[in-house]
DNA sequence: CTGTTAGCGCATTCAC
DNA sequence: GTGAATGCGCTAACAG
């Protein structure tokens, strides 16, 4: 029952040798058409599968792609890997997938496990509370490239896929100043984060230019687990000097957010407004959302990453020949 | 640079014999002491990764299970997902992750991958599309362990872990009806899943013992796509003796399902009441959702699911020996 | 305590 | 057109 066929089983049950029977299940036109019938009849009956594992060792290719993502919950997350998934897809390679859950520890146990099995490739976003990149280099000694995106590291050479966000949220800021708003703070994500220094930086010059003060009471960064956000939005709230605007990370972010400004009685888009990154489609259903929220296109990053890697597959040499792309944004108002 | 480094290579540094340097990786304990160490020290400077093909190729076992489940971005799924980490995890497995996005033939492909790679197990929750199961029972020949969790198949003899949305349910129809709602419809999921036979029969009889009517047009499937669901709704309103509420399959149709309620200008809880299955965190920030929903606790069953499993792996004659595991739901109701 | 040998399943080179 | 032989990286039985 359980008995494991494998070319050999095929070869003798056919009175031929393995060799003719891996070459005609290759479709190898140096085989008679006729013996290619008999074998690949014969191994669709016994159900036959190759061992890719004996594959892999011999041709030393997996034809696999692994990917982290910090979690598969968030739709943008779930939007990348569809982005991924497609392209790669298309280039015959097969993407297994595996969630750090913003926790660099696992985030290293899932690289690890990618490492041996020997994928031919790796797309990652970082987990929050990564800080260090070693798990990453050790990939680089054995010849196996890896892509960066969304949240790509800081100071540390890669190949990246990464959101501008710098014209949504000026957009965002400009939509707020209209709007008659000029104390906005910024609830960002963990420093070690590119993105996180994007919104800074946008944010900063943003404020400069539109001649609005700002001050460090109004910057700060939520790990993004729910519990941090509601600390900072709480000490955000007590502030003596409260803002009329938060810029939150993402979408979530803003929801948690928002949760506790209605709990202590404030009302949204009255006494206090918020403008998001990431625009997902559950918000649609959520009637106390940000007021608007930039739209990055992860499908997009996602394929795009996945183009990436599999350019630098198909030419090897590239593989220290980093290149970054980038994906713009825009801002996206939700009707009220 | 990209320079494999095998146990040949520890080896012949270190001038000793490869089986050697094999075992003093294992921490075996007839090997000195002071070459293990020498063994160790050489491995982690020259970044040795071992590789799970020839180990797999050798042990015949992975230490991988595959889990294949309908789509990523459902919370239920996600924590689903969870689970059967946490267990597996704990036992020294590696659970790696593909989705069917409701489409059979995908689901075909990471099958096929999963038995290509000879994962020691597989966990699957079915896509709404699937209708047949030739695809699982390939995994059998190979002696490889399926167990279906939450979408089980119908008529298929398998490891299951399924939600029983019975009580939950049950409770949700007394609870209508005390509210004083009478005509109560079923927008259900696909027919070829067992949990909407289980809604179905549980709403049939429960209508029954409450002596409430009901008809074949208050009955109704949805593919589970947004597309479907919104065509069903639509029918559903149309009808001259419209229900005063609607069950639906799970929160997503449920949210779906609503918005054309409301963009045909009834009003939600007073025109039509909604009740569905799930109660996911995500709703928390929805107002306009389902007045109760029925929690499944997805992470239990996948946790359940994963245990199931490892039970099966570490009792291999077990696995003809099919068990089936029920979570029991409980109703739980918004605040208004 | 350590080395030698063989073989897991497959693809490939070299024979014929 | 086909077969025999070899080796990918690793482990395990058998020797010493």
């Amino acid at each position: 029952m359980a008995e494991t066929v494998t070319i050999k089983t095929i070869a003798s049950l056919l009175g031929i040798s393995p060799s003719t029977v891996s070459r005609a299940l290759q479709g190898n036109p140096r085989i008679g058409l006729r013996t290619r019938e008999r074998v690949s009849e014969l191994a669709l009956s016994l159900n036959y599968v190759s061992n890719s594992a004996a594959r892999m060792l011999k041709k030393n290719t997996t034809f696999t792609v692994g990917v982290v993502v910090p979690n598969l919950h968030e739709e943008f997350f779930s939007l990348l890997i569809a982005g991924i998934e497609d392209v790669l897809g298309q280039n015959g390679f097969q993407a297994i997938i595996s969630q750090s859950r913003d926790d660099m520890e696992r985030e290293k146990k899932a690289v690890e496990h990618f490492l041996r099995a020997r994928v031919d490739g790796l797309i990652v976003s970082l987990s929050a509370t990564t800080n260090e990149y070693d798990h990453f280099q050790r990939l680089e000694r054995y010849g196996i490239p890896v892509v960066f995106c969304d949240r790509t590291p800081k100071g540390f050479p890669s190949f990246r896929v990464r959101s501008s966000v710098e014209a949504g949220l000026r957009s965002g800021l400009e939509f707020l100043y209209q709007k008659g708003i000029r104390k906005i703070a910024l609830l960002n994500g963990p420093p070690y984060l590119l993105s996180s220094d994007e919104r800074l930086n946008t944010y900063l010059r943003g404020m400069y230019e539109l001649n609005l003060e700002t001050s460090p009471n109004y910057i700060r960064s939520t790990d993004l687990s729910k519990e941090d956000t509601i600390t900072q939005i709480e000490e955000i709230l007590q502030l003596e000097n409260r803002p009329e605007a938060i810029i939150a990370f993402n979408d979530y972010v803003a929801l948690d957010a928002i949760k506790v400004v209605k709990q202590k009685g404030l009302v949204l888009n009255k006494d206090i407004t918020f403008l998001s990154f990431a625009n997902l489609p559950i918000t649609d259903h959520v009637e106390n959302g940000p007021i608007a929220s930039v739209e990055q296109f992860p499908y997009q990053i996602g394929s795009k990453a996945g183009e990436l890697l599999h350019g630098v597959l198909s030419c090897p040499s590239d593989i220290h020949n980093y290149r970054e792309e980038v994906v713009d944004s825009v801002l996206k108002i939700r009707g009220l």
